[in-house]
DNA sequence: CACGACTCGGAAAAGCTTTTCCGAGCCTGT
DNA sequence: ACAGGCTCGGAAAAGCTTTTCCGAGTCGTG
């Protein structure tokens, strides 16, 4: 018994009353459906108006079975990644009307199976599983039915599941051929855990870019500024040191910049660094600012967004693509621009 | 017309069937109300089980009048500071049973507008407006009835509306206190622009615990490293130099220790440095790592969810509350722990 | 003038759950 | 053995919208 309806809040049948029609004219009305007078549908646009009347989406989706809505589910609390594609993602479905519930999973399977029944619930017309984990992911262990289901920066062990990723091993091409352009012969690679696939991408891209690989260049270590620090140390006391590094992110990028520049080495004079994920705050605030590989990652939550919809019309297939990085140059690689 | 139910969607009917039972007693064994034999319950229980029955929030909703569900409306597009309040809010509701819709404004009031107007169609049950603006910010224009708002990290024009805000006059007490505690006696203040409420509160907090205020040792600018690196040369080049910096944040902080430690001044020997907001990327990175202030933003989050709860149920009234900031010593302050 | 056709608005069902009210059947006590 | 009371399960309405179907009213034309 909904004891006390919301003072503001009118139903379709206040509207009908005041316009003095029936329930189904006034929903005629203001769907712009059926046929009716230009008079009787203006009397009661205007006894909405006048009321502030807004359909209950909740009686609408009862009715047709979509509710206008989907879910997301982070897995990373929403972090920084997450972040511009989730702000990619709705801006998009904002403008189909779609609304986004998030949910944070945190690599919980039994959070995430909580998540998904209460979403389940709700009748969401879609699931986008978000939130870069070490590895791939398996599939949740509920029967989805046909209901879509998208990973953005995530995958799923199922074949044929559709996910949207960042070229890593494209953008890890990007960067080494630009170092290469520079002239760079021994180039390095700093970089992040091998049990990340992105990690093993991106070493792919920068081995293929090379004619030949040098191991002893190539780094594998925790993703921070220290780590950053302790490789270009290490590099430095090699015999043969290299001209140029590709750090794999942007913490590792600015630890070897700085650990440069405390040895008075010059940056990109004597060695040129460039980094990945171009996060400004680390990228801007270094001294040289630092090059980097950027993901895009907005448009990848953008992209998404349009796959869903897509998805939930039935137009559309799984499959894994990937989109492209882009290359941000900044005095890092760049003699005085 | 709803054509093509989802395959494993199965409706109270079906469960019902499937017992034997008639609808109202299968919502009857379902929801514990009701007389029935347990044995009758059992049978319903069984049914609904192999089912993989899950009730229809939709309908649910719209028969209690209550969606079990809140709007979230964030005006710094999910930025830093927004993700840690999101995710403890977010734990919260979701203990309660209620979900989160997530939508950003990125402070234009035409967008936010029809935000809330899509959130009053979901009949939401409750709003939480969150992300730091430079100042106040006007009461939405539309008419929200009596619906639960809360501001979080964020604050409205109307008197007695609900904000939940980090104490930053408390926080920079607690900071500038460490540094007087240390036997610092010129301590200076490089801060954000003026127009941000935070920063005048928290150099409020910082005159406050002061004998006697410096103006010459009070900088406003923007919030960056850069700002930071030269504010501190700056203060370097006064006749009088301080022995202790009171940061207006993090980036502000590594700004200037990075300085510091270029010019060959023992951090925190010869000046102490304490940064705000405790963003580990930033002060864990720095040489030295730097001393900060917390705003425990994840429990604002948690808090702001309690009280969005106490205020669906009408228990809690509106007003504002600050909660507690932390002090986290670090490297920057301390002489080897 | 009358009939047919067309225009417009209303009634009703569906979508799913919850809850109240009521009826039927069974048991017990006299 | 019968009446009353209690236990259990079913029927129905409410919550709000959409859509189909149908009836009534009107206009035009023969």
């Amino acid at each position: 018994m909904p004891e006390a309806k919301s003072p503001n809040r009118y139903t379709l049948r206040d509207v009908a009353r005041r316009a003095g029609v029936s329930l189904g004219t006034a929903s005629k009305a203001l769907n712009k459906s059926g046929t009716l007078r230009s008079e009787t549908r203006d009397k009661v646009l205007l006894a909405a108006n006048e009321l502030g009347f807004r359909p209950n989406d909740l009686a609408q989706a009862l009715h047709r079975g979509q509710s206008f809505t989907v879910g997301l589910i982070s897995n990373d609390s929403f972090g920084r990644f997450t972040m511009p594609i989730m702000e990619g993602l709705e801006t998009v479905l904002h403008e189909a009307g779609i609304a986004l519930f998030m949910c944070n999973a945190t690599d919980d399977p039994e959070r995430e199976k909580r998540h998904i029944d209460q979403l389940l619930g709700k009748r969401v017309d879609g699931l986008v599983f978000t939130g870069r984990r070490a590895d791939r992911r398996p599939a949740p262990g509920l029967a989805l039915g046909n209901l879509p289901v998208l990973y953005v920066f995530s995958q799923s062990d199922e074949p044929d599941a559709a996910c949207l990723l960042p070229d890593d091993e494209g953008g890890a091409r990007l960067a080494t051929e630009h170092l290469l352009a520079l002239g760079r012969t021994r180039i390095a690679h700093v970089t992040g855990p091998e049990d990340f696939e992105a990690v093993r991408l991106r070493r792919r891209g920068y081995e293929a870019s090379l004619s030949q690989v040098d191991p002893t260049l190539i780094l594998h270590g925790p993703w921070s500024e220290a780590w950053g620090r302790e490789a270009a140390t290490r590099l430095l006391a090699l015999p043969n040191r290299p001209d140029a590094i590709f750090a794999g992110n942007d913490q590792i990028a600015r630890g070897i910049v700085e650990t440069l520049r405390d040895k008075a080495i010059a940056v990109p004079d004597d060695i040129a660094v460039i980094g990945f994920d171009n996060w400004s705050v680390m990228a801007e605030a270094s001294r040289p600012q630092i090059s980097s590989i950027d993901m895009n990652l907005k448009s990848l939550g953008e992209e998404a967004g349009h796959r869903l919809i897509r998805m939930i019309r039935g137009e559309s297939q799984g499959g894994t693509s990937r989109l492209p990085c882009t290359l941000v140059p900044r005095a890092s690689t760049t003699t005085t621009p």
